[in-house]
DNA sequence: AAAAGCATTCAAAGCGCTTTGGATGCGAAG
DNA sequence: CTTCGCATCCAAAGCGCTTTGAATGCTTTT
């Protein structure tokens, strides 16, 4: 069923029926009626292509995934999209996802855009001076970074959660408790939110007068295995750490069992924070050892970000570069404690 | 850039571009050189909309996501979107996801399909005699249901694990090592997979003469915290089961944490076998007792949904409803041993 | 030398929608 | 009685692509 095969049932022309639908005033009352349940008793529902290219809107939004053979299936990629999909539901938005190798991001953007079918897009997992900011600049279409990027002006539109500040605020607490010898159990190098926990740490050890060292840093994919293996790991290096940072509960998840292997008491053996995405999945009140943590929803995140784009979209276009920084909750629970004597 | 400047910009027809472009032979290798040429240059990429309008192919594949307020964000729904995306990315496809409320999935899809965005779709989350699969067939667009759905006739194209069979043959199992108290910490009772599981594991117990009680069966969301809340239940019971299925690694997760803090010792105290989709996050070997599993990988199922929608597309349409069913592998390990004395 | 075959190229139609720029008919205003 | 304004409606253009049916110019065939 299209609008011709409806307009002829109705005997009416195209553009009326479209009219009517679509909320124009210059259509009587009672004719709108007629069209209305019409539509609604032949289930039409008008080509989003057809759509697409008469008015340049689509109605969804385009994000691309990455999918090396590490990174995807990533939970916390899940979680903000579940996010993001709530608040597409509520203004009949879909999205559309692009799969693309990390290396192929840039072009993947490029496409996706060029292809028309998309009104708008996020970017995330920045890295340092990422490309892909200048060239969303250049696109003519609104986008919306997940996130930064260090070492680039910050004249683009983002969101991002203060990662600095609460990677800091989290190690002087366990300076407060006493706790010297640090480490750090990062998600991967090159990602700009990993970098700034890192920076937040070192400035909080530094005002302490204390140096992160860098066996004690680890920077990997932030899954349950690799958190046991770095954390066996540091409790087999030399100088054992007594304060952890994780840069996720992910990773906290297999921390926690290297922890209790090797026989050590969380909470006074080893003091451990995790930052919590609030992953349905997996709450940090529910470990055995509730963790104390610095939470910020991802999920949340999704949501604003949909919200944002699709203000965009639909509204006027009169936004400067909103940015937007949220700051992260420091939960304390039962995994820190004073510094062992 | 569109076909229209670039024939100007080359001075050929639009017909001449856009066949050298998709490989049509009436073209001279010369000119199609030129072609192919001036679109890396100037970046060009067809606008699809406009190309879905025109073929009726848009290169995209769509799936509904289930999005109530507990059964998003679901680890098991990404790690199968990873391996669609994987296979997607082969083909240039893209795919669209179309948020719904449980309640009003039917709906969704119908708009889905309707509206024109996508060239197939695939249905997942079956329930029992589920309308979706009439529907769908009524559609005329190509489909695979993920899954099954009891109490319909099996006429339509599906991917599915033989749930039936793999939990039956882990409950003959531990029926083998002298269990004779069983527990299953299942999925949400209105789901196909989890109605098959529990089929399953009543058979096995039916051919040693024993039966799976009610209080023993339990159907929550697979997260962490139901699966230790359904097992620090069951410890609590009057008769604690010696054996436990769970329906996922998720579930088992939780499940362990309350087994251990019950002072009980998975293996020898409780055996435990749990489903394992072959989780990225969560590997079964990595539990601190490793697990014993039935396994399937959901990537897997994706990867090969999409190759078998993309074919559906793209190839000629010879194709009688095809049907796959999956077997589980069960892989043992230290979680499950002898039936305490 | 005329007819036929072939390789290239193109103009134009059409996909289903929105939107511009009229039409039409009517009562109110001049 | 003519003119204007207003409320409704419509024909047709256009979005960017693919594809049909023809045209063009050459080389072969008869």
């Amino acid at each position: 069923m299209n609008l011709k095969q409806l307009s002829e049932l109705l005997g009416l022309s195209q553009t009326t029926i479209s009219r009517a639908l679509n909320g124009y005033p210059e259509v009587s009352e009672e004719t709108r009626q007629r069209v209305l349940k019409a539509a609604e008793e032949t289930g039409y529902r008008p080509n989003r292509a057809a759509r697409r290219l008469a008015t340049g809107k689509a109605g969804s939004l385009g994000l691309v995934m990455p999918i090396s053979d590490g990174q995807s299936a990533d939970i916390h990629f899940a979680e903000f999209q579940s996010g993001l999909a709530d608040e597409c539901l509520n203004h009949e938005f879909h999205f559309v996802i692009m799969p693309a190798h990390p290396q192929k991001e840039e072009q993947a953007i490029r496409d996706l855009v060029n292809s028309g079918s998309v009104d708008a897009y996020y970017l995330a997992y920045m890295r340092a001076q990422d490309p892909r900011i200048e060239m969303a600049k250049s696109l003519a279409l609104p986008f919306i970074v997940h996130g930064r990027s260090l070492g680039i002006a910050e004249d683009y539109p983002f969101l991002d959660v203060d990662n600095e500040r609460a990677f800091r605020e989290a190690a002087d607490y366990l300076l407060q408790l006493g706790h010297r010898h640090f480490a750090l159990i990062n998600g991967p190098a090159d990602l700009d939110f990993a970098a700034r926990r890192r920076i937040g740490v070192e400035r909080a050890l530094a005002a302490a007068g204390l140096v992160l060292e860098e066996a004690s840093v680890s920077n990997t994919m932030m899954t349950d295995a690799n958190g046991y293996l770095q954390m066996a790991r540091l409790l087999q290096g030399d100088k054992r750490p007594t304060a952890v940072l994780c840069a996720s509960t992910v990773l906290a998840l297999g921390a926690v069992r290297a922890i209790r292997e090797a026989g050590l008491q969380l909470g006074s053996d080893i003091s451990l924070i995790a930052h919590d995405d609030d992953l349905m999945l997996l709450k940090p009140e529910h470990f055995s050892t509730p963790l104390t943590t610095t939470r910020s929803s991802l999920r949340e995140a999704g949501r604003r970000i949909a919200q944002r784009l699709i203000a965009a979209v639909t509204g006027p276009e009169a936004d400067l570069p909103q940015q937007e920084l949220w700051t992260a909750d420091l939960t304390i629970r039962a995994s820190t404690g004073p510094a062992p004597v």
